[in-house]
DNA sequence: CGCAAAATTGCGTGGCACGCAACCAGAGGT
DNA sequence: ACCTCTGGTTGCGTGCCACGCAATTTTGCG
């Protein structure tokens, strides 16, 4: 076989045959075990009845549990010897399953090793969901943001090199890119609904549009943010800079038209 | 071997041995490159001279024109056959030089299609700075990003069947993604160009941070246009989607207090 | 014209993604 | 509790790929 598509072009079908591809949806019992401030927020949602709903019971268990284990293994590998030094071999090894069932959870290492990370960016429009409701969008989107990234492990070090392999290594950045993605999604969705809920007056606006439009400046402030963190000479803590950094996107629209050549003084428009 | 990192573990070298690798210059993987300051150091170095006189000869130009080569095949035989149906030994052959001589120019098949692309998304940057003085920075990005998207090749069938490939295939996320930035950091170099030239005049603003943000901004919004331009079941035209999501980009952060509940009045500081 | 630098190529190796087919363990009916 | 059946695991095999190494050809320069 090639890479993908066994024999369509389409790449469609997918999760069939015999892996436990798709499983079933997102619970997140042991994955994100690491920030115990997400533990607080998924129970007051009340989630335990979704697990006992998808009572598939032990087998589903085990399945998540072994998925769980193959993905922090292949972090702590790679993390402990450098990306090219981990074979999924090893990550196998370190979960006690065979090599091919590693390729029955992940297609390929990469993946396995930034799926914590993308179950993580998914819980960013929960973060904002909690914000409370007196807040304006801005401030609560700035304020679900910081949070996002300090209940994260940016502060200890492990994943801050963590964080650095991702965004050195070409081979992890098409896994990055999905993590943003999930992130953007998650977080346009909040956003959709904290609009909704301050009914937005504006009589033709596309709500959903708006809300994704600014989830996607918001997400990419953050990276440029993260970026000049985490490539700072003398380490500095992040939550100034992505607080900076936000601020400035609002600055810099708010503001646009000021810039004008001083010889012409041609307003436009 | 394994995948990078021939036998030690940061990666430094890389473009080292015998392949034509670093080409003319700013190939370079960069991920941690934050604007302007590494092309202070390169020329703090002198001989830039020398390269730029090195370009001219005709060993440069041969090597351009396979890489060209190998880039076009690459893409054209895999929107013929389909991603997964075309191997680099086609693309070799497609491009009349050796399997190996390929893998000399790209690493992976995914980063020749993607090469064009990339060369493209680097002059986005000159795109802004062709507008006319007179424009308000806001107009003349909307107008840039317009223009790019629009003299490119994105109404012929060919090139959107293109960049959907790139949008659906997982392996090509990455390389995307490396488009993606490059576009971004041509357009904050000349984002900060002409705010320079229009005299920012807010003291301790830095200009820096904040065409780079703006660039992710509208970046990312162009992205946002894009994916709901190319999900559009009526095939739709990409510029008006294209001014819409960026005048809601404006309009989402020139008002973002007006989202308050109706019932609560508490400001929370 | 001849030499050195640089690019191309052939060959070989280690690794990976995944189909296929046995095998084994929960889940559910009687 | 027994049996079956659905579905997850494993071993094996295959095709493809990235790239080191070394020999060969091409190019630029004195």
């Amino acid at each position: 076989m090639r890479t993908r598509a066994p024999t369509g072009a389409t790449e469609a079908p997918e999760t069939a045959g015999l892996g436990p591809h798709a499983s079933t949806g997102l619970d997140v019992d042991r994955v994100a075990d690491v920030g115990a401030q997400a533990v607080t927020a998924v129970q007051a949602q009340g989630p335990a009845a979704l697990e006992v709903a998808h009572a598939h019971g032990l087998r589903e268990r085990k399945k998540q549990a072994t998925r769980g284990e193959l993905s922090r293994a292949a972090l702590r590998l790679a993390m402990e010897r450098g990306l090219d030094n981990v074979l999924v071999e090893d990550i196998a090894a370190a979960a006690d399953v065979s090599p091919r069932t590693f390729n029955n959870y992940f297609t390929t290492k990469y993946e396995a090793i930034c799926a914590l990370g993308a179950e993580r960016a998914s819980q960013i429009g929960d973060t904002l969901r909690r914000r409370p409701a007196g807040e304006g969008l801005w401030q609560a989107l700035t304020a679900a943001v910081v949070a996002h990234y300090e209940t994260g492990q940016f502060c200890d070090p492990a994943a801050m090199a963590s964080l650095k392999m991702m965004l050195t290594s070409p081979q992890l950045r098409g896994e990055h890119q999905r993590i943003v993605t999930t992130m953007r999604e998650a977080l346009a969705a909040a956003i959709a609904e904290r609009m909704a809920a301050a009914g937005v007056d504006s009589a033709g606006v596309d709500l959903g549009l708006r809300a994704e439009v600014l989830a996607a400046a918001v997400t990419a402030t953050a990276q440029v943010a993260v970026r000049r963190w985490f490539a700072a000479t003398p380490a500095t803590a992040l939550r100034p800079l992505l607080e900076d950094a936000l601020a400035h996107l609002q600055a810099a629209l708010r503001a646009p038209e000021t810039t004008v050549p001083p010889t012409t003084d041609g307003s436009a428009t």
